[in-house]
DNA sequence: TAGATAGTTTGTGTTGGACAAACCATTTAT
DNA sequence: ATAAATGGTTTGTCCAACACAAACTATCTA
């Protein structure tokens, strides 16, 4: 096969840029948090469980892509403070089904509003509508991978 | 002051998910470089070099949010590979400047399209159009915190 | 000449996170 | 009914990323 034109230039990855803001936030976002109690990853798992719905631990874990006996405490932090509650699945009485509490649904929005002025930092050079579409196309690629057994319903149906 | 009626819902944080995809990506990431000698703290410096034009290593570390001692390994191992070069700043010699090699940005684009693979994985739920729109934002939000001594021009002239 | 600054080296300590092993409760297969 | 597999928990070990401090060289500035 004779050689593309290449016209157009070569692809840029996201990824490297994402890990650069990422880091970015989480050392501004361990100092915010901190009087919550909370820390960067915990942020994540709350918000996991806001965005996707309850899951069942090994499916978070996955999610996370986390190994699941430090899934364990972090979902032993989380419970302690009673963000989340751990029900067994009526299905199958081996899992656990985590559920995101009005409690942990409250004190995550209070945290992401604490967490205003660290992005307001990072993301200076964006303006608001620009912000809203990264949420927005963050949020799109978040939802998209189902891959199974999360769920949005209510509890006892998971 | 009577309570806005809060019609606009609380507004989201980017930086949860922004974290989670990072760590997604950094997991993939390791692998799919290690056959180059690099890990993903190394394409994100080489980067920033090629985002942001070549920096002093203080700027970088600044930039990098990192211990100027941790940025000096992390540079022996660039140059060892002759990615990057520490030049001299003619102006004020103890300053490096360092600098994205011919071979650096070769290589870092070798890498960006082994890594394709990895950011169409990741990013399966968004179309190509998403994705270069979530490459132009992160790039955007990069270039715009130029907080001084980072210079895009001709090596001598930083 | 004295002090401050850029970078380097070495060394220490903390921490996140991977991994393995042993264990309980429960479900499924034979 | 018994055995095997599965979801979760606990404990303990190991490693790599980092932050931090100290001591040193080279260079610039006062």
């Amino acid at each position: 096969m004779a050689p593309l034109p290449l016209v157009a230039q070569a692809p840029r990855r996201s990824g490297a840029l994402l890990e650069h803001f990422a880091r970015r936030i989480r050392l501004r976002a361990e100092s915010v948090l901190a009087p919550f109690g909370l820390r960067p990853r915990h942020l994540i798992a709350l918000t996991v469980l806001q965005t996707r719905g309850s899951s069942t631990q090994q499916s978070l874990a996955q999610i996370l892509e986390m190994d699941s006996t430090n899934v364990v405490g972090l979902l032993n932090d989380l419970e302690n403070d009673q963000l989340i509650e751990r029900r067994r699945s009526p299905e199958d009485r081996r899992r656990h089904v985590v559920v995101l509490t009005e409690r942990g649904a409250k004190e995550l929005a209070r945290a992401e509003a604490a967490l205003a002025a660290v992005e307001d930092e990072v993301f200076a050079a964006l303006d608001p509508d620009q912000r809203e579409q990264l949420y927005n196309l963050l949020l799109q690629a978040a939802s998209g991978t189902v891959d199974s057994s999360s769920c949005t319903e209510e509890p006892p149906a998971c």
